[in-house]
DNA sequence: CGATTATCCTGTGCGC
DNA sequence: TGCGCACAGGATAATC
């Protein structure tokens, strides 16, 4: 369920508590959740301080002291929670961070289908290519190559990206912004929203989109994703989704179609529709969405 | 090659 | 009250 907008509020609530202490131990007790590779791999964090905490579409990328990235993915069922030195943990917790002065951190994950592993600890480095060497100096976190296969984070993609990679493409629209490798970020929730926001069907074909409505859907994944954040996410009737201090998001009060089946429009009053796009359903106005 | 479908997993809520 | 089952969906592998 954690989208961008929700991971981008973990990342600032990471910053918050966490950056610049130590990490005294990180204890691991769902192998699953590390599957990457061997989990004595993450024993070299120990030891270190956090001095970064970045964020790739929903990737978060936590830097330390010696230039390891720790990569994670809250997936469907993922929280980070913030504990106090010492607390029980939760069940289906299979990651505790103990920080020196900060407290702990707790990955907890029902599903298993979140992960965490450290950047480039499972292959040997590859040949360097010339941009990859081309500016280390800004300070700006290098995205792992793990991460490589990934499109521009939804909130760095330009409209002519967007253009680019819709053009004459038959998928519908909100499959092509699901599909990370055109745009990081955005999943079944917001997707809807920025249908909505750009009033275009969400199953029309990303190519059959015409030069006003490209313009009108990049703008909405800015706006729509801005002002999640800004209510810092969405929490669904699940709970699923809580930041890094357990409190609830409220953009869920504005969505406007995503689970809203048979109520009505709020622009025009015509029932919201809800279709299946293969597994998925989506929800679109048909009166307002062309 | 591009598009669709199955898989991973557990908690929840529904119908009977 | 309880049981079985569909559903939720992010990413990836497999398949059409």
């Amino acid at each position: 369920v954690p989208e961008l907008p929700e991971v981008e509020i973990v990342r600032r609530d990471l910053g918050r508590l966490y950056l610049g202490a130590r990490l005294e131990r990180l204890s691991i007790s769902g192998i699953r959740t590390v599957r990457r590779h061997a989990p004595e791999l993450l024993s070299r964090l120990e030891g270190q301080i956090l001095v970064d905490v970045g964020r790739h579409g929903k990737y978060l990328l936590l830097r330390w002291g010696d230039g390891e990235v720790l990569v994670m993915h809250l997936r469907m069922s993922g929280q980070l929670l913030a504990a106090e030195a010492g607390a029980p943990s939760m069940v289906h917790t299979h990651a505790v961070f103990s920080f020196e002065t900060a407290g702990e951190l707790h990955f907890v994950d029902p599903r298993t289908f979140g992960e965490l592993f450290v950047a480039g600890g499972a292959a040997e480095e590859g040949p360097r290519t010339a941009r990859d060497g081309a500016c280390p100096s800004n300070g700006a976190l290098a995205r792992p190559a793990e991460l490589a296969h990934l499109g521009p984070d939804a909130l760095e993609a330009t409209p002519a990206h967007l253009a680019v990679t819709l053009a004459g493409r038959r998928a519908p629209v909100k499959s092509l912004l699901v599909d990370q490798r055109v745009v990081a970020g955005i999943g079944n929730i917001y997707a809807d929203e920025i249908c909505s926001d750009a009033r275009v069907r969400p199953d029309r074909a990303g190519g059959s989109l015409g030069r006003s409505e490209v313009g009108r859907l990049a703008a909405a994944t800015r706006s729509v994703l801005d002002a999640a954040i800004v209510a810092r996410g969405s929490t669904l009737g699940d709970q699923q989704y809580r930041d890094v201090l357990g409190e609830t998001g409220l953009y869920q009060l504005q969505h406007k179609v995503y689970g809203r089946a048979g109520l009505p429009c709020g622009t025009c009053g015509r029932p919201i529709e809800r279709a299946r796009m293969g597994a998925k359903s989506a929800y679109f106005c048909p009166r307002c969405q062309r």
